[in-house]
DNA sequence: CACCCGCAGATCGTATATCATTTCAGATAT
DNA sequence: ATATCTGAAATGATATACGATCTGCGGGTG
């Protein structure tokens, strides 16, 4: 009778808390107390956090527990460009399968952004932030390229809480960009351009992330220089 | 006492057994069988199966098994569109880690390819081609992009036995391809040349690929024609 | 002959119980 | 005071048992 098994319950039910914030990165999930809370046997519930760890967003340790993953800036670093990678591919990969009407949603929620920068609401402007790639993105017709799209930014959403996610001066150049983004796709452009075009444009958000964490903490910086310039270019 | 869990033992123990071809792709992996050759209860077996899902090697439906994944002609342009992907990044990521002896060891097991070439044997070459290439990126320092590459070989070794590992015609201009890119890297290009450098010399054996598919079985194609040229370019 | 129903076997899904490992507090010796 | 040892508690890992769901076959019915 239940459309979903009780694993896929709790995956849900896990992943909904890391998502909402509920569960900070370093939280300690524990099988026992999950499974109490959901009324289900440890089973599942360990089925469901090795999902969860398949997807990064959990560590594991053997014999020790599972944990919402603790990112550091390297590990920041390395997701953002596998992001920047594989979205500016699912990106060019979309733009000839988008409609005017995408378009259309896209411009709109991008006015959107642009009217959020006086409220100064970081949450609110890093939802339609997502929101705007959703629209470019999820047409790419290579489902594996749209799954690490959708891996990357569930690895961001962790973050929602640290000083990672949002830069406020780079927030009105990014709006910008957008527009950019979006005449390439409406000109039909090269497929490439348009790639490197959104590539471009979350690199650029890592390196303003990047510069504004060594502006705050000058120390912490365990990043090696030139290693983002590959994918950067 | 165990070095390794029990899951893991299992989870090697099937992925072992994929790799050499003893199961081949629409093999049932039925949970009980297998925790009796192994000795183990189904939960450890179980686990290791859903892991395997995870990563592609294995299909899964729920109250019915699994099996090891038959992968399509649409699944496997997807697969090399994204193996494209990731293996131009990595390699463009590595390069600049490369030391001369990497690059040595390189021209050599090239030189071994292009000897194979007289006698004909497909595994052989399939085999050197893997480990040309992973010389190339295994110095990549982003381990998730790492991780997307390993993930997209062990898929395409799922197809050993299949024809959609190799094409004659092909294989020559992929050997000159090769010391094309170790040019590349020598002379200290760009990144991005080296990345689409490589993304190409793959898609060119994907195209490859397809149309010696095409000629010898012209009904069966499924693909939609302009999809990869995104990607291509 | 085609279609539907229902039973039986196979297989997965989960609960419960037990074993193994880790962790940490507290005792003890130096 | 510090370091090391020890044992109990917490927690994960696995085995076993049972229940749920699917599949395929065989017989009945239109």
């Amino acid at each position: 009778m239940s459309a979903e098994s009780k694993s896929q319950r709790a995956y849900g039910f896990i992943r909904a808390r890391i998502d909402d914030g509920r569960y900070v990165p370093g939280y300690r999930l524990v099988l026992g107390s999950i499974a109490r809370e959901l009324d289900v046997s440890v089973v599942p519930v360990r089925e469901a956090i090795r999902r969860l760890e398949a997807e990064g967003l959990v560590t594991f340790e053997r014999n020790v527990g599972a944990q919402v993953a603790l990112i550091k800036e390297t590990e920041y670093l390395h997701t953002m460009q596998t992001l920047a990678l594989v979205e500016g591919a699912a990106t060019a990969l979309s733009a000839s399968q988008l409609t005017p009407d995408h378009l259309r949603r896209a411009r709109e929620v991008n006015a959107r952004m642009r009217r959020s920068l006086d409220d100064f609401d970081p949450h609110r402007f890093t939802e339609l932030n997502l929101e705007f790639h959703s629209v470019l993105f999820e047409e790419c017709p290579n489902p594996h390229i749209l799954d690490l799209v959708h891996r990357g930014w569930n690895r961001m959403k962790v973050l929602r809480d640290s000083s990672f996610s949002f830069v406020p001066g780079r927030a009105l150049e990014s709006v910008d960009e957008h527009d950019r983004i979006l005449d390439l796709i409406e000109t039909g452009a090269d497929p490439l351009d348009i790639e490197l075009a959104a590539r471009r444009h979350r690199t650029a958000t890592l390196d303003a992330v990047l510069a504004y964490q060594s502006e705050h903490k000058p120390h912490a910086t365990d990043v090696p220089g030139p290693e983002s310039s590959a994918i950067s270019a």
